[in-house]
This record gives structure tokens, C-alpha cells and sequence, in this order.
DNA sequence: ACCTGAACACCGTTCAAGT
DNA sequence: ACCTGAACACCGTTCAAGT
């Protein structure tokens, strides 16, 4: 591969690349360097070391636009919900990465005065803003992990169904309900079901 | 340090304690070897690699038992978030470990029944339940990603404050509302959000 | 200023050799 | 059966040397 030119951003975008296309191990200086056709020490002349460079490429990965606000705060919360868990998961093996290092860059500023705005026009404010902007968020970050455990184990696709039951009657008797439902569907279910909670929260700041 | 018995769950509790002592990058066969004064390749006639000695790791950590029933449903739902956060948070470097890994022990599958129970004298059933059951764990699994990200960077303790604010006149407003308040107490917020979301679910089972 | 190549101190893992 | 010690193929990072 030739060089081109080399900078920080296109050494993050080359990284973001193999480590979509091979997974995180993958990814080393060498590696890296070998991709872009340098040898891998290059690289530490635009970054300082490799946390530095998966910073930038989780920056890269974060680089996204809020959806425009439609008037229905309800489905503003869930088209935010949707434009943050298609980012993700356009990238899942960066999944833990992006889950550790918090980026503060306008981007994600931008797309958290969106998630205030909708939540605003849910006729929310102050510190119970807060509380359902935290809950809210959490609901979404622990969605996608548990998601991605899903994925990446023995389980089904779609499901979350234990295996263990003897002995468990709940956990037996529920065995047929799980079947036939997708993460996409059961995602927004979950969420309604915060929104739900987020509604009862109008009218108190706390 | 003396060798003495060198089994599994030895090594195990060895590693465990190393990880809590000086964080996850510490773990490595030889130093753990080193730790249990014994060459680090020992550890590799109890397990098969680094990986099978990572799940039994995070095995030892879920070994916990589920709080006895009060039936009173919402005590019983924040007693169990509790446990589980505390459980997890014993442990904070093993976090992103044992987010990712699926345990599927005695221990797991009582502690998900215990859920199921609690949900079930919430009112709850079948399909309905399984999506408020899936909906908890998602706020659970995500608040403890979130309070972990704000302590392992620059945030200020218990907040979760962003450092930008020209131009996110939402975000600036509700600046003085950040202060003040733990993450023990928004969680328990948070968790009443949700649980006043599943309550909402009663009646409906999918 | 930017890249190279060798070097250092580590890794996980394998395997013949010891007891 | 269990542990050792050397070896292999990698790491991240540093740094003198080249251009």
C-alpha cells in the first residue's frame, strides 16, 4: 500500500479500518504501520503512544450528527437512541473502547444538547433533566453491551435465553417467550418502557 | 511466597487479588507465576490459556448469592440491583472483563431467578416480563459503565459535568444542577425511573 | 521534520526435559 | 502428574542514525 500522506487523522482512519476488518487484536504499531506502508514506528511521530491513537479513533467513530428535532419529543428521544446505537454498532469491535474513554469534542457536545432539547420539550428541567438524561443514557450504553455479549457468546442470535433451568421454574416457564424477537424491536421496547418512566418525571426539578 | 496447594481456584483467587491490587494489565502468566511462587508456565496445566483462567476469574466474582425475598417487589428489585452493583464494584479493574464474558453458573442462575421472582410479584408475566427483566439489566449493566468512565477520567467525582459548553445553552444551564449528589443516590434514581416505567407494564404480557 | 532499524523489556504460548 | 527453562513469535516504546 503506498504511502500518501501520512497525519494524524488518516493513521486513525487506516486503524479504524483494520480494526473493523480483523477485530481489536489485530491492531499494533507494526501492524498498522504495515498497512499504510511505513514501518510502525512512524506512527509515534503523530502519536504519542497507542492510547493516544485509539483516542483519535474513537473521536473518528463519535464524529456523527444529531437528527434534526421534529416537534414530537418522543420521537426525538428515539431517533437520538437510534443515531447513537447505529454508531456504535457500526463498529462493534470497538464496542469496550468507545464504552471507556469518554470524548469530549463538539460533536458529542452537540449530540448531548440534543438529548437536553428533547428532553426539554418532554417538559423536563433541571435536575430531573439530569436524572432522565443519566437514566436514559445508561439504559443505552448498557443495551449495547448487553447486546454484544449476546453476540459474541453461545447464545442464539436474538435471544438471551440461559441455558441453566433445572431448578429454575421462572426461568423454565419463560423459556418459550423468548423466541422470535429481534434486538432492534426489543431495543425500542426497552426504551419506551424508560420513556415511560421519564414521563412521570414531568412537572418535578428535584 | 510459598507455593502451597495449586489448583484452579487457587489461582484463580491469586489472580483476582493481583488484578484488584495493581489493575488488569498486571495479570500476566509469569507475574501471576510469580505471585503464587511458581513459574509462570505452571499456570498452564490448570488452564488451558490466559482466557480459561480470565472466566474463571470472573466466575469467582459472580459467586454471589441473591437476597432473600421481603415481598415487597420494589425493595426486592432495588436489594438485587444493589447486590449487583456491589458485587461488580468490588471489583472495578475486572469491569469491562466481566461486562463482556457470559457466566453461566448455579450462582448466575439463581440470581436471575431471584430477578424473574421479583418481577413476577411486580405483576409482571411472559413476554412483558422478559422485556422489563431485559430493560433492568440494560440500566444496571450501563450505570455501572458510566460511573466507571466518569472516575477513570477527567470528570469530577460524582458528577457527570461536560467541560464544554460555548454554544450548548442547555448544557450550560443545567451546570449548577450537576453538583452535589453521589452516584449511590442517582442510581437508586435511575433504578425508580425504570421500575416506574415496568410498572406500567402490568396487565400486558406480550 | 520525518522515517528507519536496532534494541529493550516485556507478552502468550509451546514443548522437550526434568522430578 | 506436575513443574521448569528455553525457545518462538509477537508486543509497546525508546533512541541513535539516517535523509
Amino acid at each position: 500500500m503506498p504511502a500518501g500522506e501520512l497525519n494524524r487523522s488518516v493513521i486513525a482512519r487506516a486503524a479504524l479500518t483494520l480494526v473493523d476488518r480483523e477485530g481489536l487484536g489485530a491492531l499494533s504499531m507494526r501492524r498498522l504501520g504495515a498497512e499504510l506502508g511505513v514501518e510502525g514506528m512512524a506512527v509515534y511521530h503523530h502519536f504519542a503512544n497507542k492510547d493516544a491513537l485509539l483516542d483519535e479513533v474513537v473521536t473518528e467513530v463519535l464524529r456523527q450528527t444529531a437528527p434534526e428535532p421534529t416537534g414530537d419529543w418522543r420521537a426525538d428521544v428515539r431517533a437520538l437512541s437510534h443515531a447513537f446505537r447505529n454508531t456504535v454498532r457500526a463498529h462493534p469491535a470497538l464496542l469496550m473502547v468507545t464504552m471507556t474513554r469518554p470524548v469530549d469534542t463538539p460533536e458529542t457536545a452537540a449530540f448531548r444538547e440534543a438529548q437536553y432539547a428533547a428532553l426539554t420539550a418532554a417538559g423536563l428541567s433541571g435536575g430531573a433533566l439530569l436524572d432522565a438524561h443519566r437514566t436514559w443514557g445508561s439504559y443505552l450504553v448498557g443495551y449495547l453491551v448487553v447486546e454484544y455479549q449476546a453476540e459474541h457468546s453461545g447464545y442464539r442470535d436474538s435471544d438471551w435465553t440461559p441455558t441453566r433451568r433445572d431448578g429454575f421454574p421462572l426461568t423454565a416457564g419463560l423459556s418459550p417467550y423468548q423466541a422470535g424477537r429481534g434486538w432492534d424491536e426489543q431495543f425500542d421496547v426497552g426504551l419506551d418502557l424508560v420513556l415511560d418512566g421519564i414521563s412521570a418525571l414531568r412537572g418535578r426539578s428535584r
